[in-house]
DNA sequence: TTGCTCATGTAACACGTTACATGATTGT
DNA sequence: ACAATCATGTAACGTGTTACATGAGCAA
């Protein structure tokens, strides 16, 4: 059901087409949220058959016509009815594919377990880079629509900067993670 | 995919059917990969199909028949191709239904979103709790099949320790990410 | 000339969840 | 008497992924 609030979330007050909300999921809520195109068009659909979203065509010369989204007013209640009724237990992710892995690891070479430690160390780095980069990116273009904003005193700021932080405190906690299994790992005492 | 493979890990070995392979993934592997008996099934089913198992019916009385499956040599060569080629990139999850409603969290009530982040919180705790208990039983019933073994020096177990630690980790670190946002929310400076 | 961006979609598939049906036995 | 356990499955649905089709314009 979130990546109908996703959209409505991101319709609240512009309208915008498919492609375009593609755009910008990759540059902002895909942190949290990824979507794939096709995925998006198929839920734009479904909004608009339960009267959540409207579309019209806009003509273009040169390149294909859009199809501009809105929110109705019945859209604009469902996401604030959403917003304001948490369920009572959130939806974590689980299913990692290492720990599956690891969880059988003791079948294979060691060596082969050592080198999948240190590809996790990597991809924990790459996320931070792309955190970071996010972050430069967003303090760049302030107005950039749906991006970070970069507003201290701004409460949409102030839980963007919480939502980042979350990611680089996971990611620290992969690669400290990982460098202590390395350790102990490598110092080979007793291995059966 | 990892379905397969968490099944043809778990039978390579022993023989079991559908009902016990669930039993043994909700006290070990569903930290790490839950899966539903219907899912378990349809799985067994693949797989038998492509040739990696193979079932006989086991009869009982006063009770249903069982269906065993059993690894074929095909079944274990395929685990083991799997073990020893990791994938380029590990497929992490994302997808957290608290982070994407807390992205569009200005949009409604802050106390909502401290009531939120209090749940974080204490879904987090429950975590702990949960390795905790699960880590006591293995302690206790240190043979039963496919549990988390508890010898120090027997690479099972080190491996079972790094996921439990992993989890352990994981819990501690979201609930201090929100004990820092609760305080700052708390201390309400200069909301705009 | 090869490939990217803009733009919309279809189709098939893979994977996960929920609900239902059946039925004896055992524990509270 | 009611619920849980053991045991297998079917069916439908929901959600996510991958591949394909089309076609203009533009940059390396």
């Amino acid at each position: 059901m979130s990546l109908r609030y996703a959209l409505l979330g991101l319709l609240r007050k512009t309208s915008l087409n498919g492609y375009a909300l593609k755009t910008i999921f990759d540059e902002s809520i895909a942190f949290v949220w990824p979507a794939e195109l096709s995925q998006i068009y198929r839920e734009l659909e479904g909004l608009e058959k339960d009267g959540f979203l409207e579309s019209s065509i806009e003509m273009q010369e040169n390149r294909p016509n859009k199809r501009l989204y809105r929110s109705t007013e019945a859209g604009r209640r469902h996401l604030q009815e959403w917003l304001e009724a948490p369920p009572e237990r959130f939806s974590a992710p689980k299913r990692e594919e290492f720990l599956l892995r690891l969880f059988f690891g003791s079948a294979t070479d060691p060596e082969i377990v050592k080198k999948e430690f240190r590809l996790v160390m990597a991809q924990a780095r790459e996320s931070l880079a792309a955190i970071d980069a996010s972050t430069r990116l967003a303090e760049r273009f302030p107005d950039r629509p749906y991006m970070v904003q970069v507003d201290r005193f701004c409460r949409e700021d102030r839980y963007n900067r919480f939502i980042r932080k979350r990611g680089i405190m996971a990611a620290e906690m992969v690669i400290a993670w990982a460098e202590e299994c390395l350790a102990e790992l490598e110092s080979q005492a007793d291995v059966r």
